[in-house]
DNA sequence: TCCCATAGTTCGGAATATCGGAACTATTGA
DNA sequence: TCAATAGTTCCGATATTCCGAACTATGGGA
């Protein structure tokens, strides 16, 4: 779990939302469930490649449940690890969105 | 001074290292001061180009003093707009590097 | 003034990474 | 076994990064 390659995964405003989509709705969601972000749709392959970067990152597990995938945030272990980072991170794309 | 510009500008290990080197010293360091990370030196161009990263990035600011530029870190004012990014990013490196 | 040294920037081509459509794989249900 | 759904992999087009070489800008002598 090294910082550039979180702050890299995180650094694409794509990626940003997506990590934000899982971690926010009780940190599982399958990858069809954030192929919008915004009123944008992100073809399946790049969601593909997007989710992989994350978890490379280290920013989300994903576990195959029948046909789909579940994308579990792990941001208490970055946290633990990083502390503050994850917060101050998903805090200023909030604050700059806004 | 966009978040997604500020993490890809330090999602480089290298101008993390930069970085942390202008915003240490005093704030104001010339670019053939910081040619060096580690052991390792850096190409002038690629220094120039990382240097404009940062700039662009709103990270630092630069000033030509004579046959020089000086480089000052522009922490308080990101702190500002985007608090304990800045540090939660900085003490990750430094936690990941020791 | 002219030339040189110093400090950075820009150019350009090779290496690398990203994007996304098409084809492929994995799993489940009928 | 077949079809449908969910993701992954492949690969060509495009964009980025890296760095040596050439260039620009400034200041200090002679």
């Amino acid at each position: 779990m090294r910082p550039e390659a979180i702050l890299h995964a995180l650094s694409d405003p794509v990626r940003a939302a997506i990590f934000t989509q899982i971690s926010g709705q009780g940190c599982v969601q399958a990858c069809s469930e954030v192929a919008m972000v915004g009123d944008k749709a992100i073809p399946k392959s790049s969601l593909s490649h997007h989710i992989k970067v994350l978890r490379e990152a280290g920013l989300i597990r994903c576990e195959r449940h029948g046909v789909e995938m579940r994308n579990h945030s792990r941001c208490s272990e970055v946290d633990q690890r990083f502390p503050g980072l994850m917060a101050a991170i998903l805090s200023a794309y909030a604050k700059a969105g806004a």
